[in-house]
DNA sequence: AGACTTTCTAGTCACCCTGACCATAATGGG
DNA sequence: CCCATTATGGTCAGGGTGACTAGAAAGTCT
């Protein structure tokens, strides 16, 4: 407070990274893709995919790109937003890093490719991964509950649940995503009923698909709506209950 | 392709910064903290309060401290959260320069003190803030548009309209403030019983305030409630509406 | 083929919330 | 004392939701 000059080092050795938190369904759980890392800092521990952002390309483009590289797929009928920034001094040990951390919602995606970093890539699930605290190296264990955190809300009024569907698919299907990503029973006729009285949630194909058993169920295409309003639940808070398994954040 | 190898270069030059959109309303508008940059780049111009983060800070200590640095207020009862972060290559003529851009909401606050940089800060109709896309530095007009959608969206499912109300408040001087964001006229009845029906969304204190016509208003705290669902208005999408702009509201 | 199981899909109904509206209370001013 | 103004309470119809029942359309088992 003596002076009020600048501070004297506007400029420092730092590094900006993006990291990514991939979603999906399998089977009856929520998964994200991790990669066993491959050099150190925690050799061999398990970690969320990224890389270092490229002198020359966006932040965007730079989660565009790790998302090709790790599981193959470009960003087509694939949500991707940016989640959030973490920065605090000593989340790497290597020095002073800021990552900038993204979502990306897919439907149940081919097997993973092994990343740049020749490190072996699997899905997990979510609730393993964030019960296995001493599983995820650097901050990305609170990274990935942020992440559940925003996709189950998004969830409630948004329509992004379609991305984790492969193209044309039921409202079963659909269905079926909140349930996992919820961790509760959803009642089928009350859910058609929403899902479908939203403008431009689904859009018919006119087809049906036949099941192993049971009667066919019409077939359905995104519809393009971002939004939905009012939200899906009427009693909202959905934030804390059990997905995937996982017994929640402290 | 042709080969795995990671990309040669995992670091390079950047700076990390954070610029702060702090809201607050005015009279009848939504009003942005500005300062007048002292210095090159855009000397002379208009743009959003923020920084470099020092060596040993964390993102949203550095955030918090340009927020008491512009205003000299500490973060008490005063929203602050992460916006999102910006990186495109040439968005700062110095360098590459990735900014995190954090959202504040707080009641009528006290003169904006002189920045550290001996910049003059001013507070600015927003409206008029982004009608000037001359006006603002860097791509700070975006990110004051992205604030200003976040704004508008939280205030439809969460209790921070309180944030701009000192406290202790009337039901009417909460009702102001949707209005002047929103751009719309609210019932008063309709939301006295939506916001007081509301758990934890009003505290009343017994008190009232007799102000210059009209019958004396009940006085309330805040209630301590994070999220309010259903959302207050049943319609939702409230995003493109003319808010703050001074253009009135219909 | 017929009964059974399973899933999809269409209804019904009571309840609550919302938005529109009317009415009354409580203050200051002419 | 009437009036303007704001605060606050109440009514009422309509729509959406959750709980529930019922029928439709497939496969399976005997």
């Amino acid at each position: 407070m003596t002076h009020s000059a600048p501070p004297a080092v506007p400029r420092f050795p730092v590094s900006v990274t993006v990291d990514l938190v991939i979603f999906t369904v399998r089977d009856d759980a929520l998964h994200v893709l991790l990669v066993e890392r491959g050099k150190e800092p925690f050799l061999g521990g398990s970690a969320l995919p990224g890389g270092y952002v490229r002198p020359d390309e966006g932040l965007d483009e730079a989660a565009l790109r790790e998302l090709r590289e790790e599981t193959g797929l470009d960003g087509g009928r694939l949500h991707l937003e940016q989640l959030r920034s973490y920065g605090d001094p000593g989340r790497d040990p290597r020095g002073r890093v800021i990552t900038v951390a993204y979502l990306a919602l897919g439907p149940d995606l081919p097997a993973p490719v092994a990343g740049t970093d020749a490190a072996r890539a699997f899905w997990a699930p979510v609730g393993e991964a964030l019960r296995a605290d001493s599983g995820l190296s650097f901050d990305h264990g609170a990274i990935l509950a942020d992440a559940v955190e925003r996709a189950r809300s998004k969830l409630e009024y948004t329509t992004v649940a379609t991305s984790f569907c492969r193209e044309p698919f039921t409202v079963s299907d659909l269905r079926h995503v909140y349930e996992v990503i919820w961790g509760i029973a959803l009642d089928p006729s009350n859910f058609r009923r929403k899902v479908t009285r939203t403008a431009g949630f689904l859009e018919p194909t006119g087809e049906r698909r036949t099941s192993e058993t049971g009667r066919p169920a019409a077939l359905y295409r995104f519809g393009g709506a971002a939004v939905m309003s009012p939200p899906l639940l009427r009693s909202g808070d959905i934030a804390g209950r059990g997905a995937g398994g996982g017994s929640g954040r402290g």
